[in-house]
DNA sequence: TGTACATCAGTGAACGCGCGTTCACTGATGTAC
DNA sequence: TGTACATCAGTGAACGCGCGTTCACTGATGTAC
């Protein structure tokens, strides 16, 4: 025996919400049905129940699996030193690579936070919340941000990562990768200026 | 003779515009069946297509709609003087209160935008680069902006419809008129951030 | 090691339903004379 | 003004199709003895 019942299983598994992510690419979470995945896996319309009580439920499950590939990149993002001198380009780098490299689950997020079923919608606006309040954690360890209230912190935390989500969208929306470029010369410089302004914020009148 | 066919014509044509725009709120255009429009505007299937070819092109109706919607709010916004003084708080009352009343306008274009059918997408992205471009030739005319390049002011440009339509995504989803308040309020101190940012940004270094 | 039984991923037929689209039609409104 | 004809918004039956879900099933893998 060289599978085990359980390794097949996980591998049945695997495939389904590797379909679903493929085909809901192009249109939505909403329009997928179980029988395109079905057959897209190669298995009998019925036997989806065996590893998901819906398609809502898979399409929770590849939330969860979207925002681990989004949690990785935060994690290399945060493991540079916080210096302002290359804070911006790294962080541009690190998201246009990571882009790249997980691009079905970057626009699955941005697909279906606007158009998901209700609760697929909830937990990712969930999910970025987190992002949200993860970056305001670290961005009072800056210099030049002591003296901000937790108010101001979440607010450029906000609009930092509302910014960076229409920098990903962007990216996943070009043809090819040599239209990558002016996105994130754009994303470095609105960054730029965004720091500016928070450098100058509580210093002004 | 009270209505004559025309009127009647064209008011048919309204309720399915706005049987249509209803119809999608809770979903998206592309899970939108010309049955559920029919049966909701009170024709048969088939009488549909009377007026319009296909969802699709009801759909694109629906962009034209709301963009003139979108075009009035940018219009009332640009009647103000543009001096920096209340230039934020002006702007941003005017977002609230055109998203408040064509609430499903609003909606229509932040869902669409990521998750309509590619012609549907490709036409609110096309608008929204209008308004960006639209928005940099204003930028051009305030004080303190003379020395700037064509792209900064793009850049920009686009930092500000970016921040703008993700507070309109959010005032959408506040759950009741009282719950606008705290997001107003981020949206006013993130195009103060940016404009402090801008005030600064050519005078560094 | 061999046998008897349990588990369970995947099968295949069947169901009722809503879908888009076709077609020939109806009957009120509009127009030409 | 009255009549004969044209227009055309809306009707209703019918079609084939893909949908989610039910059910009883098969047969390979796993387990207990």
């Amino acid at each position: 025996m060289t599978e085990t019942r359980v390794e097949r299983k996980e591998r049945t598994r695997r495939a389904i919400l590797d379909a679903g992510l493929a085909l809901c690419e192009d249109s939505s979470l909403i329009a997928l049905s179980l029988r395109q995945v079905a057959k897209e896996v190669g298995i009998v319309p019925t036997a989806f129940y065996r590893h998901f009580e819906s398609i809502e439920s898979l399409g929770l499950a590849l939330v969860d699996e979207s925002f681990v590939s989004l949690r990785a990149m935060l994690r290399d993002i945060r493991q540079g030193a916080p210096s302002y001198a290359d804070i911006v380009d790294r962080s541009v780098d690190i998201l246009a690579q990571h882009v790249r490299q997980e691009r079905a689950h970057f626009a699955f997020i941005g697909r279906e936070r606007g158009a998901g079923p209700p609760q697929v919608r909830d937990a990712i606006h969930h999910e970025i919340d987190l992002c949200e309040h993860e970056l305001a954690t670290d961005l009072a360890l800056l210099p030049g941000t002591e003296s901000w209230s937790a108010e101001d912190l979440r607010v450029l935390s906000n609009l930092i990562v509302t910014a960076m989500v229409a920098t990903a969208e962007r990216l996943i929306s070009a043809p090819q990768p040599a239209a990558e470029k002016p996105i994130t010369e754009t994303a470095r410089t609105q960054l730029r200026m965004v720091l500016v302004g928070a450098l100058n914020w509580r210093s002004r009148t």
